[in-house]
DNA sequence: TGTTAAATGACAACATACTGACATAGATCA
DNA sequence: TGATCTATGTCAGTATGTTGTCATTTAACA
């Protein structure tokens, strides 16, 4: 039967699809002049964030993608000047990914047009609410993370 | 400054893309056996749950996709027969987009690995918090939405 | 009504991402 | 230790999706 929580849920799945196409197109927009796009910021939020140093598949962990998906976007990034490999202590063949000096240029800049971005479309949710809904979409993530 | 809701906002859409990206994955392999992939399932999925006809661009719509990349795959389901192209009473030019009867039975085997995967996946999570996802997230595509 | 703007189909170029396959490095474990 | 499984880099092929452009249809409106 059509239960109310499946279909609940099946309308989330769906909705969570266009708000993910919908968040690619406010990033592009944002970073435009920047000249970034979506799957540059992506790589570069995700090193930034990261405290540690991460290797190309683990970037791509974070983000829910391919290994050979980023691999490409970084190699075209080592190349633009963004980032830089390092060797790996812990692997002979896979390397450290960096920020170079114009990688944490290019983050600031980024910085610079989603903080005000975040903060208009975060000033009328109430905080208890993005938690929540964090807390759900972490919830999902495990589920599906293997 | 780093506040706490701007950090929670920017951990959600990251973590939106990560779910986005398993939610795919999730969907191919369950539809694997049936011969769909993503980009068709949810083209199936968006005319079924439409009450009425739907065109190209209408589809495109609600997947917050461009209205060129559903015309693609609408053409190759035409064509492998899931779809078919109806005139549309409205519109000169712009057809309304159906099930045929293959479709219709590609549907059904859908949701027959679907319904399941729906169940299985909320039984532990409270409809309440589904439902508190499910708003906060089209609160954001409304903002995000033109 | 007539003019203008928006929507649509069609085509092209490009960016992004997935899968498969193979070789090598690393980890696990008997 | 040695065998086996997993992780990674690399290359190739394919699928998906975006943007741009142009002609045509439809809608909006003065």
């Amino acid at each position: 039967m059509h239960s109310p929580k499946r279909m609940l849920f099946l309308d989330l799945v769906l909705s969570v699809f266009r708000l993910n196409g919908l968040l690619i197109a406010e990033g592009d927009d944002m970073t435009e002049a920047l000249g970034l796009t979506s799957a540059r910021w992506k790589v570069i939020g995700v090193i930034a964030l990261a405290n540690s140093g991460l290797t190309v598949p683990g970037i791509a962990r974070v983000l829910g993608q391919s290994r050979q998906a980023v691999q490409r976007i970084t190699d075209v990034m080592v190349t633009d000047g963004l980032l830089s490999y390092q060797s790996n202590p812990k692997h002979k063949r896979s390397v450290l990914v960096l920020l170079t000096e114009e990688g944490r240029a290019a983050y600031k800049d980024l910085r610079d047009v989603q903080d005000p971005w975040a903060i208009q479309n975060t000033e009328d949710i109430p905080i208890e609410d993005l938690d929540a809904g964090l807390r759900l979409v972490r919830r999902l993530i495990q589920k599906f993370d293997k």
